[in-house]
DNA sequence: CATTTCTTTTAAGTTGGCTTTAAGTCTAGC
DNA sequence: GCTAGACTTAAAGCCAACTTAAAAGAAATG
């Protein structure tokens, strides 16, 4: 690779400046790094920093957060990973299993929406005297064409 | 009312019985009782016990938990709820509240969703040898219509 | 009626995911 | 060169939401 394509001046972000950008905080991050979750560089002096593709990695791995992997299971993931290709099969299930509980748990909250639509609904049928002061949700509920 | 429309065989659940149909455990229920969320009834000689109405109350409770509200949250609703009519709009309030923040929550999940199928199909690719070795993730997501 | 199972209470313990503290080192602006 | 603010470490602390423990009484089963 010659001299020109490369990019020499990659820049560097300490952690306050990193934890910013990645929405976290600088203790988060070395929590993060102790579980092994991301290994920033080191300057010469000690101190971390980071780079353009650490940002990336975090907010992949904070996406997978959200579909609710926990820690313990992110580091698994990177485990895996650090061992080479050999694991993508691993890898791969891995992230199946965590879409499959992912897409259930977003099935049950769907129906909670429901519900909390359902009684948003009757406290507003109930303050604009549209719905009966005897009536309760239950049976409000009833009148409708789901349950619980 | 005359005693042939009452229905006067009421059922009671001990807490056990309870806990297996709400999906709860007694240490629970017992928990939530102390933190005001239900009133369980007492029989002659001080076991508690609960009634279907009992069961509607904690399921709809489960349900507003799960879109996010948290103990203390669900606390004071039942509190409103306690002091009547009056706090109704204070109750809509909140409940339109939660809703809004739960949606927000839903579009982030909705986002993370995209990135775990990306990277499913990533993997996918990979081990069906239809990304070449050398591709990124990054490259990948690169060559499609989002980011992060 | 005996024995196992369930329920009672209060209080302490657990878990996951951070957050705070303490005591010291490094860096940046004046 | 000084000083404020950012960084370093290891260890302890915190929070929500339960869970477990211990000791004793009530209920159900053979």
């Amino acid at each position: 690779m010659s001299t020109e394509t490369m990019n020499e001046t990659e820049r560097h972000y300490r952690i306050g400046d990193f934890a910013e950008m990645t929405g976290l905080t600088s203790p988060t991050l070395r929590y993060y790094e102790k579980e092994g979750l991301v290994k920033p560089h080191r300057s010469e002096n000690g101190l971390r920093f980071y780079t353009d593709a650490d940002v990336k990695w975090i907010k992949f791995l904070l996406h997978l957060k959200s579909t609710g992997m926990s820690i313990e299971q992110l580091k698994k993931y990177v485990q895996w990973r650090a061992e080479g290709d050999s694991t993508i099969n691993k890898r791969l299930e891995l992230l199946k299993n965590v879409r499959s509980e992912f897409m259930k748990k977003m099935e049950d909250l769907d129906h909670s929406l429901t519900i909390l639509d359902d009684k948003i609904d009757w406290y507003t049928g109930k303050t604009t005297g549209k719905i009966k002061d005897s009536e309760g949700f239950a049976t409000y509920l009833d009148n409708m064409n789901h349950e619980e």
